[in-house]
DNA sequence: AGGCTGATTTTCT
DNA sequence: GAAAATCAGCCTG
């Protein structure tokens, strides 16, 4: 798709329920997108609240690229950059493409337990470092929007200290690959 | 079902 | 030195 400059270049906060139901792969395997995480640049929760600094640089470059980076030292996550300082976290996947080499790299062969959450995805996906700043509309990368209107819920967000209220953690109505479960909406 | 812990990089104090 | 956008394994009840 060409628009996804321009689908992404709006604040986090109105990209995020919309990637709810887009289908993502990484050299050809992926899934639908069930869980997404919007973060802002003012929101003292977001990596982008202090400013630039070489982890977090592609936050704060063109929209439709992703940004990724290490968490707690062990796990890769994955985000979707919006406007500028604004990103989406994708915290789960419905494994539709390539699931078999998703339960090899994750050494398990439940469903459920392959892009249940950011960490997962990343290992399931074989995403790293080696990837930040990349643009989403280029291989390996392939993004495709929901075409259809999706049930979409939101909760507060997950993992986090500060601004830990807002609702910001978006997710697809009844999936059952969620990281966490949604309170009723 | 729910809670604690270790693994370990990047950033900030 | 501590905290962090996490996960799996092991514990308790």
């Amino acid at each position: 798709m060409q628009n996804i400059y321009r689908f992404c270049d709006r604040t986090a906060l109105r990209v995020a329920p919309e990637l709810i139901g887009a289908s993502l792969k990484v050299q050809g395997v992926g899934g639908i997108i069930v869980e997404t995480e919007a973060y802002a640049p003012d929101d003292p929760a977001s990596h982008s609240f202090n400013g630039s600094t070489p982890r977090n640089a592609a936050m704060f470059g063109p929209p439709g690229h992703v940004y990724i980076y290490r968490s707690y030292g062990i796990h890769w996550c994955f985000n979707i950059v919006c406007a500028v300082g604004h990103a989406v976290l994708v915290r789960a996947i419905e494994p539709r493409w390539g699931t078999d080499a998703m339960r090899v790299r994750r050494g398990r062969s439940d469903i459920r337990q392959l892009c249940s959450g950011p960490g997962k995805l990343c290992q399931a996906l074989d995403i790293d470092k080696t990837l930040d700043g990349k643009p989403l509309g280029e291989e390996p990368f392939e993004l495709v929007p929901a075409d259809e209107n999706v049930a979409v819920i939101s909760d507060r967000r997950v993992g986090i200290t500060k601004a830990a209220d807002y609702p910001w953690r978006f997710g697809l109505a009844g999936s059952a690959v969620l990281s966490k479960p949604f309170a009723r909406r």
